[in-house]
DNA sequence: TCTGGGGTCCTTATTCTC
DNA sequence: TCTGGAGAATAAGGACCC
């Protein structure tokens, strides 16, 4: 197989080029953000389109920024001073406080990711959706995708992209993902890249482990502990030695890829795991002191759940929540339902069975709900527990904490 | 002075069913 | 009826990704 990986470039404020940018925030604040700047400036539409003729000293700067956040991305400006993506506002302002802040409008980058996929699906059908700004493609079997080792026809996706949507788009061509999302990185922003076998040992082995796709900050401390900093020092360790040092499975997917070997195929088509939904408190709430407050926020990520669910035309089977405590600890509860739902009420009564096993005298500045083990409506699977009479009951009895039932009682 | 929100996948432990 | 074992299902947590 020949894979392209390409990555849209979402920063487009041609006014702002050169200058520290820092976009970022959760999502409720982004919104806020953008209803404070109309409420400042209400002759202005703060639409995403109208930000690119909007005058420099109209933006606000990083160091007035209050209130809990991440970076989502930075100008190359603003990351010479240390700014990166992930890391929290308010740092990245004592860093740089002279930076911009823009706010992410997501309907905006949604609907550009859609126009981005539809532009390539047009040229190369087979696509793999990850996530707004990437995808894999096989242009094995696209018409002229041989030309000069695939870099005629990713250059004729970046053009068709940039004429589409603005944005800049940056294309690594490898013959497997893995090393396709690897080349991707060499040549950013606008860039085509191309690897084949031959450049394992010259482009790739020199780079550190944690450019591989696959190994996060704790895999790669781990890796550093015992010596392997480079992607070709992995590679020069026996595949059973990385097996006896990090499992059969990871072990042998670590050596695979040191040595640029993967045969994922490029897949077009997956069903959703599970839908979630989220937020972070302004303040850390506690289930004593903030009762109704905590009542009403649990309600209404359960409305968006279910509403999401009948959107996408899921039922859930299994039901849960997530805390996020103050000091970052987290714990989540789960509850696999009779019949499968999406229906508000449901969920919310399951969210709250839920919420009774855990460690509610500890302030919390997290509460999600998540549904999973998705069915569609009227197929077999649905039908699981409302015909074939009760599926087993829940373990929820043993792990309740007799605490919480004494500060949440109206829980039920 | 910290650290968003939405996901996927994997590992481990425990319980349930046959 | 009791017991053991295999395998499925459930639950919790964690790593990782965009």
């Amino acid at each position: 197989m020949d894979a392209f990986f390409a990555s849209v470039e979402l920063l487009r404020y041609p006014q702002l080029k050169g200058l520290p940018l820092v976009i970022g925030g959760g999502r409720r604040r982004e919104t806020e953000m953008f209803e404070r700047l109309r409420a400042a400036y209400p002759e202005t539409d703060w639409g995403p389109d109208s930000l690119d003729r909007i005058p420099v000293d109209f933006f606000p700067l990083l160091r007035d920024y209050v209130g809990r956040g991440v970076a989502t991305t930075a100008t190359y400006a603003a990351r010479q001073f240390g700014v990166g993506s992930a890391m929290g506002l308010m740092k990245a302002a004592r860093l740089c406080p002279q930076a911009i802040l823009l706010p992410v409008d997501f309907d905006e980058v949604r609907r550009l990711s859609r126009t981005f996929k539809r532009v390539i699906t047009e040229i190369a059908p087979v696509m793999e959706d990850r996530g707004v700004d990437e995808v894999y493609i096989d242009f094995t079997e696209v018409p002229g995708g041989q030309r000069e080792g695939g870099r005629v026809l990713a250059r004729l996706i970046q053009k068709s992209i940039f004429e589409a949507t603005g944005l800049t788009c940056s294309i690594g061509v490898a013959p497997n993902k893995l090393l396709a999302k690897m080349a991707s990185e060499f040549n950013k922003p606008n860039g085509i890249s191309i690897v084949t076998p031959d450049d394992l040992e010259r482009l790739i082995w020199p780079l550190p482990c944690r450019k591989i796709n696959g190994v996060g900050p704790k895999a790669d401390a781990r890796l550093q502990s015992h010596g392997i900093h480079t992607i070709g020092e992995l590679a020069a360790r026996e595949r059973d030695w990385l097996v006896a040092h990090f499992g059969k499975s990871y072990g042998a997917w670590l050596h695979e890829a040191a040595w640029g070997r993967d045969e994922r195929p490029v897949v077009t088509e997956s069903e959703p795991v599970g839908l979630s939904r989220e937020t972070t408190f302004e303040r850390d709430l506690h289930a004593v002191h903030d009762r109704a407050e905590l009542g009403a926020i649990l309600t209404r990520l359960c409305e968006q759940v279910a509403a999401d669910l009948q959107r996408k035309g899921y039922l859930a089977r299994t039901i849960g929540v997530k805390l996020t405590y103050v000091g970052f600890s987290k714990v989540t509860r789960d509850l696999t339902l009779d019949a499968p739902t999406n229906d508000a009420a449901a969920i919310r009564r399951a969210a709250g069975l839920c919420l009774k096993r855990v460690d509610l005298t500890r302030r919390f500045r997290l509460l999600g709900v998540k549904s999973s083990k998705l069915v569609k409506p009227g197929t077999a699977e649905a039908a699981r527990g409302d015909q074939n009479g009760p599926l087993p009951k829940p373990r929820d009895k043993a792990h309740r904490d007799e605490r919480t039932d004494l500060l949440f009682p109206e829980l039920d």
